[in-house]
This record gives C-alpha cells, structure tokens and sequence, in this order.
DNA sequence: CGACTAGTTGAGGCCAGTCAATGTTGGTGG
DNA sequence: CCACCAACATTGACTGGCCTCAACTAGTCG
C-alpha cells in the first residue's frame, strides 16, 4: 500500500547519522525538505541539521504564526499538516496553501520581516524551526545550500502563479479536479497512495482554497461520485479514473 | 507634474557615476531594482553595475523570453513595461504580471532552471539582463546582496499571494478597484502621478489579470465613471476619489 | 443524550459570462 | 492628408454557473 521502496534516498542515507535531518530523509518528504538539502555536501547537511533547532508541537487548530508577527525562522512540517491563510484587511480570509509533511512554509516572510499568512494545523502536527539568520549564515559557506534556497523560494512562485492560473479562469470543476490531482502527487511523492487518501480539510477551509463557497465544493464531490470519478466519505476520498481527472481539470 | 524631488536617493547617488544601475536610481525604480541595490557597499554596486549586462530593445508585442525556454537571467526593466503570462496545458492564458520600470523579472525561472511564464512588451521597452550565475556569485561576496536576493524573492511571493485572494474572494468592482490602487501606488513610487496614467494593457489584458471577462472590465470602468470615481478615455485613466476606490477595495 | 459542527441537497436569485451589434482609435498606404 | 482597415472598446440582451438561504442529515464529544 505504502511504497517506501524509494526510501531513504540511498546517496543521503548513510551520510547523516541523527538529527531532524534524517527523520525527513526517511519519510520521505519529497519535496522542500529535501530540495533544501539536495546536493549538500556531508558537512554542510550536518551543520543544517545543528540549525534545525527547536520543534513544535501543535494540535489541530493551533497556530503555528500568526500573520503580522516577526519573522524569524522558517518551518518545517515533521509530521502532520497545515494551512497557511491570509487576511484581507476587511477581515476575510483566504485559504492559500496546504502544507504537508516536509513542506516548509514561511517563506513570504524573509521580504518583510513578519509574517505575511497565518499558518494553523490542520490536525495534530510537529514542526521543526529554521532559523533563518542562521541559515543564511550556512548558506554562505555552501554554494549549493545558497542555490537550494533560491530555487525553492522560486518554485514558490512558479506554484503560487499555477494557483492564480486556476483561480482566474478555471471553474468549480477544473479546480476540484486540480486540486485533487495535485494532492494525488504529493502523497505519491511521500510514499502514500496517490488514488486514496484523507482530506484535512473541511468543505469550506477548500472552498476557500480554490475560490469558491463550501457547498459548490460538496456539489462537485457529489457530482463526481455519480459518475464515478470517485468516492466521497466525509473526507476520505478514492479516485477511481486519475486520467478522466486529468481530462477535466486541463480542458476548455 | 512628475515629481522628481526624491530621486536620485541621497545615499547612493554618489557612489555610481556610470553604468545602467544609476540609470536605474535616476529613474526612480522604487522597487525591485532599488530593493536589490538597498544597502550595498560601494564596491558591490560597482560588481552589480558589471553584471548587468546586455539589454534588449523590444518593440511593443515583442516577448521577452518564452515559457519552457532555458533560464540564464533575470531581466531589470530599464524603460517601458511588460506582462507576464502563464499558459494551461490546454492553451488558455493569463496574465500573472503588470511589470514597470525598474521591476525585476524572470524570478521563477530560478527553481527550474526555465521560465515558467512568457514575458511580453507592452509598448517599447528595454531590459537589462542580469545573468543569474553571476548575480549568485556576487552574493557570496556581499552579505546585504544576499539578503536582499532573499527578500525580494520572498515579497514576490507576497504579492502573488495577494493576487490570490484577490482573485479568490473579490468581485468585479472589488478587483479593478484593487487594480487601480496598485498601479496608482506604482506610479507614485517612480515619481510619476498617483492619479493620472495610461494603462498599458487592453481591456482583454487587464480582465485576464484580474480573472474577468473584457466586457466586466469595460462595464466597471463605466459605471466607476458614471459615480464620478474616475474618467475613462480609452487607456487614459484620471482617478478623482482615491478614497472611495479603497473603501470598494476593501469591502465586504 | 443533546448540542454542536460538518456535510449534503434543494430552490431561487444575481453577478458575471456569452453573444452580438455598434462605436472608437490608431496605424498604413494611396 | 485622408481613407481605410484592423484592433480595441462599449453597450445591450440574454444565459448560466455559482452564491445565498434554508432545511435536513450525519457524525462527534462532553
């Protein structure tokens, strides 16, 4: 069911002996956390590992920050999960990610010394500090960890523009469709199924998500199941036809 | 009219006598290009002024560089403005950027090595390249540039979570009124009116953006015109009640 | 068990999209 | 310089997808 057959990645396995670090490398969070330390050289990774100090734990509903508050460090989700919001002046909030294990989250922070988005858990979760004076401070000693940190920063953008794609001029469909496509991936990547899974979020926390109100997104989950796209429980979900999916959310 | 009085900043005026970058203090590019030079030794900014490098005349229409193509640089926008343009898989695109003097572009190459979007010129411009490799190399010789790379990767990523709730949770009069403000703020920041401009892009442009149809557009700028907001001719756009805009910015 | 939160489903209305006709602007060549 | 054309913009009438409001159901937790 869960095939941890990729993990660890065999060139990082055996070069770092304990720490967070290797926690990460073993569960396999294919993305940030292990862009951020891909290439590293043993020293480097170890030093990395030294950084990554002081880990939270957070039950569901805590707030990991808060949006206005100083920035200090990035974070790294070591177990369970997010949501990062933002809050327009008028007090409306907007769902602007979902953040799972290895994800670090936090990065719109550095620009403006506080936080931009407020990032709460979605279930019970721990998750690691990166100081970022600190990792600055390695990064100049490390070519590589320096460019690891500009491309993930990039992505974060080229991901937030993916977003806006969706949110300017796809409709309720497409954007489920996306959505779940996109949650598929992610759980592959850690070693999950990609075609069931759990979702940690209500109907309205991925209305917010995906620009549209809880009951277009319980509307859609019903529509899909009737034609057996897939098969809603609460939260559980299981998608039965990943390629119709795909058709949907690339069409028009 | 165009109050230039800021400009150049008192503090580094002096310490470039030559080259594009005190073309660009000159100018009064309040933004990126400023924000990466903030704070530089005078030795740096002399480096800084030698990596960029070429720059490209483009006439109105022309593109920049392409989605998918090989990233080698940044582009600082010495004169003119562009968009930025994602496209789906299934061919729609849109707009994800307004860019002006001074803007730095092409930041979400950096994580995969291609451009994720399309820029294209909105009237005659040109563009000063800023080879990544070499940018990278001289952070490692100046902390503050470092830093300021950092920072300004991260406030795109402020922006364009703006963007999202933007395009998540407003409504049609809500967006272009959020549109308006932004570029009044724009304008204002490079010495020019806050008040009285000229859109660049077509109302097919400007609704791609925003995630509406042209005729949305079209139709909120009347009625806008109608209250007594703003004066509309075509691109030329006078705006009388920069208060009223925030208050319909900021509803809800 | 009752109170609460989350989710589903239906009915109706509205905002923005669609389609279409007309007006305006700007660039090009005679 | 003006006529012409194409691209851009405006406006109207109609439609439709999503939102709103509301009732009902299904879990969850003292």
């Amino acid at each position: 069911m869960v095939s941890l057959a990729l993990y660890p990645p065999p060139a990082l396995a055996g070069s770092v002996t304990a720490g967070p670090l290797r926690e990460f490398m073993l569960h396999g969070s294919d993305r940030t956390m292990r862009e951020l330390s891909a290439g590293l050289e043993a020293d480097t990774l170890r030093q990395l590992d030294a950084v990554i100090s002081t880990s939270s734990r957070l039950k569901k509903g805590d707030t990991l920050y808060q949006a206005g508050a100083p920035f200090t460090a990035l974070y790294a989700i070591r177990q369970g999960s997010c949501k990062t919001t933002v809050l327009g002046e008028d007090g409306r909030e907007q769902v602007t990610g979902y953040h799972m294990v290895g994800d670090i989250i936090g990065l719109d922070g550095i620009g403006t010394e506080r936080h931009g988005c407020e990032a709460v858990a979605l279930e019970d979760t721990t998750a690691c500090a990166l100081p970022f004076a600190r990792l600055e401070k390695l990064a100049r000693t490390s070519v590589t960890l320096q460019h690891n940190i500009y491309q993930f920063l990039s992505r974060d953008i080229g991901r937030d523009q993916d977003m806006m794609l969706l949110l300017g001029s796809m409709q309720a469909e497409e954007r489920l469709a996306v959505f779940l496509l996109n949650l598929s991936e992610r759980y592959q990547q850690r070693g999950y199924s990609s075609t069931e899974f759990v979702l940690r979020m209500t109907r309205q926390e991925i209305g917010s998500y995906l620009g549209m109100k809880l009951e277009t997104v319980s509307r859609v989950f019903s529509r899909f199941q009737e034609v057996g796209l897939l098969q809603v429980q609460g939260r559980s979900v299981k998608l039965f036809a990943l390629s119709t999916l795909k058709q949907i959310a690339g069409r028009r």
